[in-house]
DNA sequence: CTGAAAGCGCTAACAC
DNA sequence: GTGTTAGCGCTTTCAG
């Protein structure tokens, strides 16, 4: 592997005019001709630059990372790509990491992501991850959240308004006639499913339709398949089902295939798109939030901190609610 | 950021003993007493091991990529879920890239990640990547293949037999009943799609079912939604429709919901797991492919050249073809 | 315009 | 057991 010093060597010249040039820093500062023999060298020699020595030296990775609680979420999935597409343009490259919802393995991974020196993060908090928020904070990282709020920490947050979205969402269904809405969440204590489960209490109590309120509650990771197969009677029973996110959704799915697919003339509801899954002939709405630019802002915030700015602020974006039926 | 240095200088101690203790090598060379006020002051002063130095001293980074050509498919999303498993359980973090099937964009990437000193990577070719994989060896990076085999580049290869995969879950169409079976696939030039198309149609000629053939290319990217509009018609007159791969499928799917869903009846078959999107009445089947496997098998072959293991081999694992009918 | 030298924070010989 | 030293490959003052 060549280095700097062995194209200086071969040319008799000093490894800082050959780092002058190759960095781009050249400019009046190197005559053309030096600057063209190094050039040449280094093509010749297949120099390629080692980021590590120039990390050390300069401060900075030119890595961020994007910790998320489920990359098998397709929302998550999602605004991952779009970080990825906006960190390409600005030439970071970005650690994605699974936290699976454990504070520990949040805790351990943001550990080692300090070690890496990365310049950024965006995270997901995990349910209990205050403090790692803040270890973060401590040891000078950029950080901003997204999809859920740590409450304690000050921090840079995107999300959306997900007690309206559900709300709204649930009233629009009143008002199409269906009444037995039944709501099927993870059990997860974390701000945005209990939100979603808010706007769906209250949509129903102002409407008068309380005796209907049934909270399903599915575990996540072992055991997510016999809850769900518990609540399986219930949900073939309602007029529809409004699930809080995609990842129950898909995992219901799977089980509700079982029976032959959902029931005709029942709706299914959920936050995120599903459009690719409306092959059936049932009636299917979803909440639509602007993944895109979430990722964006959150990864626009995240570059102005690392550019030094140092206020934080709460950006909340709309949904939209979007029917499709193919009744 | 406190470093070896500030915690040597606190304990009238070297650097050296610090670093003994603090990277687990004091057994039997650091006295208990020394040891135990280390980790002590350690903590106090919140140390946190700057990994670059480290790396660039032992000249590792324990940092490896795995490059896709598409993150967005299905597949290619999960098989980078499963390497990201296996790299964390042996210390490694992974930098996900995606070349948007480009050759230029991965040949860009593949600089980048040299630049920053990766130990290995893991990547799915683009049509014409072999020059990209040719640096990459050259530039003594561990290298393994997936998904698609890169002619002339001596590499670990690991994938599934495709030519076998598509003539049998045709055969078994055909042994259903189906006749008027048509292929849609990407318009892309890479082995895994042209040995589909050709299992397809050898098995249609085998059952002498020429004049159903049918193979409709469509653009990935710009173009992608004429094109599968330009389809359509044709799709909605057939038995089937073979869908070459996801990400084709779950484009089609957006576009089939339009006209109501795919039409009472008609057989859909697609390579890689379509479950969730079972949700209808029509007859869904799919190409299985052991993802899994697939990741566990890539990581491994890379940990062995990163381990220094020398000899290159192609492994192919085997499909199933699964069928799961609503009607 | 070019070079010498210091140093980023760490590890690993090698002395003592 | 502990300290000294050299150096990984680069950037960046500062002289000349």
């Amino acid at each position: 592997m060549t280095s700097m010093q062995d194209i200086a060597d071969r040319l008799k010249i000093s490894k800082s005019t050959v780092s002058l040039v190759l960095s781009g820093k050249s400019e009046g500062r190197v005559s053309e001709p030096v600057k063209q023999q190094v050039l040449e060298t280094a093509r010749e020699m297949d120099y390629h630059l080692n980021g590590l020595a120039r990390s050390l030296r300069v401060g900075s990775s030119n890595l961020i990372s994007v910790i998320v609680t489920d990359i098998s979420n397709e929302f998550f999935g999602n605004m991952t790509f779009y970080i990825q597409e906006e960190a390409k343009k600005a030439g970071y490259l970005v650690l994605t990491i699974n936290s699976n919802e454990s504070d520990e393995e949040f805790d351990q991974m943001a550990r080692l992501l300090i070690s890496k020196k990365v310049d950024g993060i965006i995270a997901v908090p995990t349910p209990a991850g205050a403090a790692s928020m803040q270890m973060i904070k401590d040891q000078g990282v950029p950080l901003v959240t997204v999809d859920r709020i740590c409450e304690g920490i000050d921090a840079d947050y995107v999300g959306v308004d997900n007690y309206d979205a559900a709300k709204k969402a649930v009233k629009e269904l009143i008002r199409d006639g269906l009444r037995k809405i039944i709501m099927m969440r993870l059990d997860l204590d974390i701000p945005p499913l209990n939100e979603r489960e808010r706007g769906y209490v209250d949509a129903m109590k102002e409407a008068h339709l309380d005796r209907y309120i049934q909270l399903h509650r599915i575990r996540f990771g072992e055991g997510m398949e016999e809850d769900l197969d518990n609540s399986l009677d219930a949900a073939l029973e309602s007029d529809a089902v409004f699930f809080t996110s995609h990842r129950v959704f898909t995992e219901a799915m799977k089980n509700v295939a079982k029976v032959g697919g959902v029931p005709h003339g029942q709706c299914v509801l959920c936050f995120d798109d599903v459009r690719p899954y409306m092959t059936g002939t049932s009636d299917i709405r979803y909440i639509e939030q602007p993944i895109a630019q979430i990722a964006r802002k959150a990864f626009d915030l995240l570059l102005e901190k690392m550019h030094g700015e140092t206020g934080t602020g709460r950006y909340v974006f709309p949904t939209r609610s979007i029917t499709r039926s193919n009744m």
